[in-house]
DNA sequence: CAGTATCCAACCTGATACTG
DNA sequence: CAGTATCAGGTTGGATACTG
């Protein structure tokens, strides 16, 4: 099916302020650094977790990335990071509320990915097959 | 104001499927490549746009990046292409609602950072305080 | 156990030059 | 105008080794 043809303006809903949005940017570039959202998803089905749980949870995390996520989080205040002073070490990990809020945010994108699936797949297949058979530019 | 301590096991709301995760990982990846999301924001906004037009209203991107962005979502199916036959060549960019979306989708974490914006102002200041007074690993 | 430190390869990106 | 091609610099991320 083809895509109906759009030239109106549509607001995508909240103000744009431009400092907003450099903020918002910053944020998302964080946050969607392919290892943040994971983490908030680890911790938030399975709660409290340790420094070596996180990683096993989340799954194909090298310890160096692990500890700078989690440091970034910390610092962003979406994780709390809580020592326990016995020998061995024992760092337990939890999301804060605007972690865990964090996440709700990100569902929408979540069930966006789900909803649209099929779709991106199948443009993406069809996509390859004009670019097989078509140059990039059409001299009329 | 400390953080409650939370240990329960919290669902984000969807269900959790392997691949689906994987899906949205990869959407979350690219969109937030930096420049997705603000092409979705200048399309959403001024509706149609040429090629150019796109680079100004995006701001601060070069052509390359574009020109790899554009094509990235035309093949995901975020945005149609339209090449009108004349010369000097004429390439119109346009949001397909599937796109349209996603920005919308995306909502949520803007008001996510809207909300917390002071909140992370400040947790970032104070942890720098932290570390700047305190060694990485507390020696009990 | 929970990190830190270092090295190195891969990738991303911008700048520049060229083309239909 | 709307790209493509090439090169160089910076950043990223993994692997590895070491420490309190």
């Amino acid at each position: 099916m083809a895509q109906k043809k759009r030239t109106t303006k549509r607001s995508l809903g909240p103000e744009t302020s431009p400092e907003l949005d450099a903020l918002v940017r910053e944020i998302i570039e964080r946050v969607a650094d392919k290892w943040t959202m994971l983490v908030i998803e680890a911790l938030a089905e399975h709660g409290t977790l340790r420094f070596t749980a996180v990683g096993e949870k989340v799954g194909g995390i090298s310890q160096k990335m692990l500890t700078k996520t989690l440091r970034q989080m910390e610092a962003d205040g979406l994780v709390t990071r809580t020592v326990l002073p016995v020998i061995p070490p024992h760092v337990e990990y939890d999301l804060t509320d605007m972690g865990f809020e964090l996440g709700k945010a990100f569902c929408g994108v979540w069930i966006w990915a789900e909803k649209y699936q099929k779709a991106i797949a199948k443009s993406r297949a069809e996509f390859g097959r004009r670019a097989a058979a078509m140059p990039r530019v059409r001299a009329l």
